[in-house]
RNA sequence: GGACAGUUAGCUCAGCUGGUAGAGCAUCUGCUUGACGUGCAGGAGGUCACAGGUUCGAGUCCUGUACUGUCCACCA
């Protein structure tokens, strides 16, 4: 902090000054530490070509909480951070960047495009790592990691292998979800459905035994060339003259059996399902159920199979790698080569013009759309890798059920459990270059696959050396699985994995405990035996103004760095905790943010005006308690009240609960009232009384920076150091806990300020200038409290001099009086006010209490609140009834006195 | 189709185990009070979506309804 002190707190010229003597100190690094308690949060890596956006702000902010949180509190608090290689969202922008200079993948080879994707990942990599040091991340950043460095790459590979050797990874011909933009397979999760419009086309299909036409839709007429049956329910009357007769599929000529399958829905249409199992995910299991052949019509990159298609696969499976269930390839005659779209056309046109077409049906239906490309997907009979998910789930269910692993809200058990128990195994191949390429190696002479970390000389079965690696490369979630331990060196068995694992929170968005935190959880159980972590802590997203996602094809997203450059890191992080709960969504606001600027300011300023106060030797120290006035009772009590409270609501995971009360805290009752107080004290003739007032106000500021530490870092780290008697940083200090309180004396000094509030309310309604002071006579059943705070009396309710009493029997005349539940005030100011408007004050009082009295008397009158309730609540009740007896007494005796 | 949320002051949202409704912003009235006008003091503004139920007592617990939103599944 600068010795002349500006006005007006600049986060510009304080945050990235304090940030780089943070970690320039080495403060963020944690080392093992026996004697502590470890505590450890893994970041969920940002993706490593991505942009800092508000969801990285939430997510970063939270967790930065919780560790400053702990780490104050003695912890050996440890934040893993990382970026996530991302490969389907990488590869692609390496793609496109290529693509503008007219390189394709294949002309650069594997080689060469993985040097680019590298340099790729150098550049934007460090990009998004400094973005997130500008939201005052605390992370061990010597301990930063990437899922496809050397450690990461290690857990993948002997994960694999393990997998592997325990059957629990297969290859296999199974329906995938097929991009044909991004020319790779995509897992379940990745699939995002789109509603378009679209048409059912009628078919009619010619039974062979009977000669009938048999009406069925699809939307997709195309694939009809892959059709291997017809299905009908075994139920339906409609159809049971028909079991195990056939129809012939127009334009092929082909017989095909009509089945019986539950598939086929009654309800729906006809009741008649064509059968594709190549292309349809239901189909594919009706064709299993059922023995039907596959038969694939589409290349993997959406044109219809030709006779080199056919011939390429017909040689696969004579050389022997075909694996089991391949799907057979068809010449698709006068359509091969063209596009989807083109044969859907065609194969239209000419169905129509046999007859075979009886009607187009326009709909909107749901369509299965790529997450990345939003091409419309292709569902698939291909060759992938496959991890078997029901032995992995089971143990993952059972962590959660039995309380292993909470969610926080507890809700989202439900979301988790329910993608737990409905997964199917999950595709893990990807075809793609940029990520872990899968460590298999087929056999060119006999076939063989040989799995191993590392490749083989020759093959096991044949001893043949020529050995080919298959291409593909891992789903990216595969590796991000297993980032809670190969962060910390796992599989080997390194002193971090032993002291910070299993990790303890793990912080992130309700959106992607799918994709990523059932995956972590099974994973970890499966290779390390122990739940990853103890508590998962959702956040909400956070949307725009107006509610919206914030998206790029909206353009509505904001960025935080802009934020953060007009009003400071703080700043936004107090916009994204305060008013938000876990799992709640919530908007961005420029009013929340202006405020969280403001009160940054507010304490700035509250800070400077300590600062100005203090003498050269200054001794920092909490005083004698004897020396204490009420005031510094009262302010003691109200900081040990709120840290308690906000201690409470972080254990909770409440956090902006807690981040509320400190703000309230330092703004209501530090700033507005005590500070307020002790000007008088500090420049009054008491000596004694000015050094307790410079004590306190240090001691409480003090405690008061720690409390808002872990949510504003920047601010409180700045104004903590220029404090008196500080240390080397606040971010090491003991969390503020056990503090002294005086709960009567606090009690006492509240019915001071109430009564204070009541005079100052009556003068701003009597519009009395603030100059205009006068005599103030009190009357009072605990006098004690009055003459305790008598000097706050006297500054802020304006009294030239203060005479307490505890019955009054002075002149009504010209007496305006003002009631409390604790006090009447007297105050000689009629002549100076509106006589008139004094009555209107008054009566409106007087129906305010008229509501509340009739409110306890109700309650009291009914017998079954007085035999049931408790009983200290009905003698408070009672207490309360009195008391507003009184007041009323007090009011009526005031108008009154009016005349 | 299944599940889960939300519905509280003009706006954006808090409100933990049930005990006289809160904040910020906006609005209105005062205040050049020697930290801060990014401030201070004060006011106005709410039958807590609707209908039942449990309870002495419900914004808070239960059931149902409506609207809004999200996730999952499916749509031949």
């Amino acid at each position: 902090m600068p010795k002349e002190l500006a006005k007006q707190y600049s986060p510009q010229a304080t945050e990235d000054r304090v940030y780089q003597n943070w970690c320039g100190k080495g403060y963020f690094h944690t080392k093992i530490d026996k004697s502590k308690k470890p505590f450890t949060i893994v970041m969920p890596p940002p993706n490593v070509t991505g942009q800092l956006h508000m969801g990285h702000a939430m997510d970063e902010t939270w967790q930065d909480v919780l560790i400053r949180y702990k780490r104050m509190q003695g912890y050996a608090a440890l934040w893993v951070p990382g970026t996530d290689h991302a490969s389907i969202a990488t590869e692609a922008k390496v793609v496109e960047a290529m693509r503008k200079e007219g390189l394709t993948k294949e002309m650069l080879g594997r080689e060469g495009f993985l040097e680019r994707a590298w340099a790729w990942k150098n550049t934007y990599g460090s990009r998004i790592v400094s973005q997130l040091k500008k939201l005052g991340s605390s992370c061990d950043w010597q301990r930063e990691r990437f899922t496809m460095d050397e450690g990461c790459s290690a857990a993948v590979l002997d994960v694999f292998v393990k997998l592997y050797e325990q059957g629990l990874i297969y290859r296999g011909n199974r329906m995938v979800n097929w991009c044909p933009h991004c020319n790779t397979s995509i897992s379940d999760a990745e699939v995002e459905y789109e509603e378009k419009t679209g048409h059912f086309w009628h078919l009619l299909y010619t039974v062979k035994e009977t000669g009938e036409q048999l009406e069925l839709a699809t939307t997709r007429p195309e694939t009809m060339l892959g059709d291997t049956a017809v299905a009908i329910n075994p139920e339906d009357p409609r159809y049971a003259h028909l079991h195990g007769c056939h129809v012939i599929l127009p334009l092929l000529g082909k017989e095909l059996p009509i089945v019986c399958d539950e598939h086929a829905d009654m309800e729906k249409g006809t009741g008649v399902v064509k059968i594709t199992p190549a292309h349809d995910p239901n189909d594919f299991e009706v064709g299993n159920r059922h023995g039907l052949p596959r038969v694939r019509v589409l290349t993997y990159d959406g044109h219809m199979t030709g006779p080199a298609d056919k011939a390429a696969a017909d040689a696969e499976k004579a050389a022997g790698r075909a694996a089991e269930g391949e799907p057979e390839v068809l010449d698709c005659g006068k359509y091969a080569g063209m596009t989807a779209a083109e044969a859907r056309a065609a194969i239209v046109e000419d169905l129509a013009a046999i007859g075979a077409l009886k009607c187009v049906e326009d709909i909107t239906h749901d369509v299965g759309t790529c997450y990345r490309c939003h091409s419309v997907i292709e569902p698939m009979v291909s060759r992938q890798w496959f991890v078997k998910m029901a032995p992995l789930a089971a143990p993952a269910i059972e962590a959660v059920e039995k309380g292993t692993i909470k969610f926080v809200p507890e809700r989202f058990t439900k979301t988790y459990m329910n993608w737990m128990k409905g997964t199917r195994d999950w595709c893990i191949s990807r075809q793609l270059w940029w990520g872990h390429q899968i460590p298999a190696w087929y056999c060119d002479a006999c076939g063989g696959t040989v799995v191993a970390k590392s490749a083989p000389t020759a093959c096991p079965t044949c001893g043949s050396t020529a050995l080919t690696r298959d291409p593909d490369t891992l789903d990216t979630w595969f590796s991000s699985a297993l980032w809670p331990f190969s962060t910390l060196g796992w599989p080997e068995n390194t002193d971090d994995l032993a002291y910070f694992y299993p990790t303890d929170v793990l912080v992130t968005g309700y959106d992607i405990i799918g994709f990523w935190v059932s995956r972590m959880i099974f994973s970890g159980l499966a290779y390390t035996g122990k739940a990853p972590f103890h508590t998962v802590l959702i956040h909400g997203l956070v949307r725009d103004a107006q509610g919206r996602k914030m998206s790029k094809s909206l353009g509505n997203g904001v960025d935080p760095l802009e934020v953060i450059a007009n009003y400071g890191a703080d700043a936004l992080r107090m916009m994204l905790l305060i008013g938000s709960t876990a799992g709640n969504d919530i908007r961005y606001s420029d009013e929340r943010l202006v405020a969280s600027r403001n009160f940054a300011n507010k304490l700035w300023n509250a800070s400077r005006f300590v600062q100005m106060n203090l003498p050269e030797d200054f001794a920092p120290g909490l005083p004698d308690e004897h020396d204490l006035d009420i005031s510094d009772r009262w302010i003691l009590s109200r900081l040990a009240a709120v840290a308690a409270e906000a201690t409470a609501n972080l254990d909770k995971y409440e956090l902006g609960l807690a981040a509320e009360k400190v703000e309230t805290f330092i703004w209501e009752n530090y700033c507005d009232w005590y500070i307020e107080i002790c000007k008088a004290r500090l420049n009054g003739p008491d000596a004694k009384q000015a050094d307790t007032a410079r004590k306190v106000l240090v001691w409480v500021l003090d405690k008061a920076l720690k409390l808002l530490h872990p949510f504003m870092p920047f601010i409180t780290e700045e104004l903590w150091q220029a404090l008196p008697g500080s240390g080397e940083t606040i971010m090491l200090e003991p969390w503020p806990a056990a503090l002294p309180a005086w709960d009567d004396d606090c009690a006492d000094f509240d019915k001071v300020m109430e009564f204070i509030k009541a005079v100052r309310a009556m003068r701003s309604e009597m519009n009395v200038h603030p100059a205009r002071r006068t005599h103030l006579t009190i009357e009072t059943a605990s006098p004690a409290a009055f003459q305790k705070g008598a000097a706050a009396l006297e500054r802020f309710a304006f009294a030239t001099g203060i005479a307490l009493t505890e019955h009054y029997a002075g002149p009504g005349e010209g007496v305006v009086t003002v009631n409390t539940p604790h006090a009447r005030g007297f105050i000689p100011l009629l002549d100076l006010i509106d006589r008139e408007k004094e009555l209107a004050r008054l009566q409106k009082e007087l129906e305010k209490n008229e509501k509340e009295r009739a409110m306890f008397a109700r309650q009291l009158q009914n017998p079954n609140f007085v035999e049931k309730a408790p009983a200290q609540l009905v003698a408070d009740t009672r207490a309360k009834l009195a008391a507003a007896e009184d007041k009323r007494r007090n009011i009526e005796q005031s108008l009154a006195a009016l005349g």
